[in-house]
RNA sequence: CGGGCCGUAGCGCAGUGGUAGCGCGCAUCGUUCGGGACGAUGAAGUCGUGGGUUCAAAUCCCACCGGCCCGACCA
């Protein structure tokens, strides 16, 4: 893509309004625009990274044999009442109609997967079932905070498992658990598995944690014996209940969250099957979240320098930036645009993901500012320097290393 | 929802009673181009909203709205 195509404005300084990492570097970067409090809109850049999460996701997801769907985020006040979650789940967001009708905004879907698995689960033979799907929702937080980290509005994947028992539901449980550890690491985000409150269905919840300064959660951990509790529920802060050995205290961004639902909603919704010997049995449910648009500000906040965003290969919005340097030298910079262009035609043809920095009207130093803001993982230059032998510079975003190859030799090897 | 800070041009800010200015950005022209270039010219603001005080309000008073931070909250 050309940077001419993209409309392409940066910021040189900092948002007033924001004073979360992950967000000063998103808008200053021109990934996302915050529309009010807790409400943000993803721009072509920020969209291209979305996507590349869900990607991954959804790789991971159809590989523990998820179903991919898409549900409503407007759901009728009958369903939220079934569960008596109505009245009792705070960050509710009710909405009124015109016709004096209540929705929720959805900000999980229990309310509607447990009814809509009613549809598809009759017999033991209709089971397991794994149903997941990626879409916004809306949690009516009384105060949002940290960028994309803690919003009103944002893009979740929600998976929900179905289980003949108790049993199966626990192996299933654990697949999960090893399947978000395959995402995180494709993501690069270091994350640790932490026990959590369960709510009123089971004893321990699991989140994922991203560990850093930054985040909002309170992880005590035992690095002897790796015991790792959320500090909402530990019991003794300094000890570890297994090990005796001294706790050490964490701080962490959740950026997913796996329940054993049990019972608890098939309940309220009567989700039955009949056994192998005729009789009447509750489906087991699971629940498995991970926030999209969360892991884009988690991936921001942890992984940046104090010249802009680092994206880890995987989910950045293009793998190189290309510029040319010009020298002041007509001849020359004739040539030197034309071996930028070329080698820019080279890339698309084999279908890399690849932004030209062709803008005419801007200076090289700011184009150069702009490829590190970016975080584009690899900086392509052609200049008076690499012209004369018909090389390329490329320089690692994370590392920062350096090494010119002749274009040839980079084409080949891409 | 309690406490604090803030709201002036697209962005960042100055202006504490006499009707608005700076930097960046934007437009045109020229010179530039290895780390946010330079000169010249120019466009752009119901000073968050409503009310009050005053001869006169961005500035003082009241109410409301919005944003950020701390806390409470976070199936």
């Amino acid at each position: 893509m050309k940077a001419s195509d993209l409309h392409l404005k940066t910021l040189k300084e900092v948002p007033k309004d924001e004073s979360a990492i992950n967000a000063q570097l998103l808008i200053r970067a021109g990934f996302i625009e915050k529309l009010t409090s807790g409400v943000y809109n993803f721009l072509p850049l920020g969209l291209k990274v979305i996507y590349k999460i869900e990607d991954i996701i959804r790789t991971e997801m159809n590989n523990l044999g998820g179903e991919e769907i898409l549900m409503a985020a407007l759901q009728p006040q009958k369903n939220w009442e079934q569960t008596k979650r109505w009245k009792t789940f705070n960050a509710l967001l009710k909405v009124k109609s015109q016709y004096e009708q209540w929705y929720a905004l959805g900000p999980t879907h229990e309310e509607v997967v447990t009814p809509l698995a009613k549809q598809f689960v009759l017999s033991y033979k209709d089971l397991p079932l794994y149903l997941y799907q990626i879409q916004t929702k809306f949690r009516d937080e009384p105060r949002p905070k940290s960028g994309l980290l803690r919003t009103r509005e944002f893009i979740m994947k929600d998976l929900y498992s179905f289980h003949r028992d108790e049993k199966d539901l626990d192996s299933y449980y654990e697949k999960v658990k090893k399947g978000y550890f395959k995402i995180y690491a494709q993501l690069e985000l270091p994350v640790m598995m932490v026990e959590a409150s369960g709510g009123t269905f089971s004893k321990y919840s699991h989140e994922f944690q991203t560990i850093t300064e930054s985040g909002e959660d309170t992880i005590y951990h035992c690095s002897h014996c790796g015991f790792t509790q959320n500090a909402e529920i530990i019991e003794n802060k300094k000890q570890c209940p297994h090990c005796k050995h001294q706790l050490e205290k964490l701080k962490g961004i959740e950026v997913g969250n796996i329940f054993k639902l049990k019972d608890k909603y098939a309940q309220p919704f009567g989700l039955t099957y009949i056994d192998f010997h005729g009789h009447k049995r509750i489906v087991m449910m699971g629940c498995y979240g991970l926030g999209v648009s969360r892991l884009m500000g988690a991936l921001a906040e942890v992984s940046h320098d104090q010249h802009g965003l680092i994206w880890p290969a995987a989910v950045a919005p293009f793998k190189y930036y290309l510029l040319p340097v010009l020298s002041g030298d007509k001849k020359l910079d004739q040539s030197i645009k034309k071996a930028t262009t070329d080698l820019y035609q080279d890339l698309i043809k084999q279908k890399v993901e690849v932004l030209y920095d062709d803008r005419q009207d801007v200076s090289t130093g700011e184009k150069l500012n702009d490829a590190d803001l970016l975080g584009v993982p690899y900086r392509l230059i052609i200049s008076s320097r690499t012209i004369k032998n018909k090389s390329v510079e490329i320089k690692n975003r994370k590392t920062g290393l350096i090494k010119t190859i002749k274009i040839k030799t980079f084409l080949k090897n891409i």
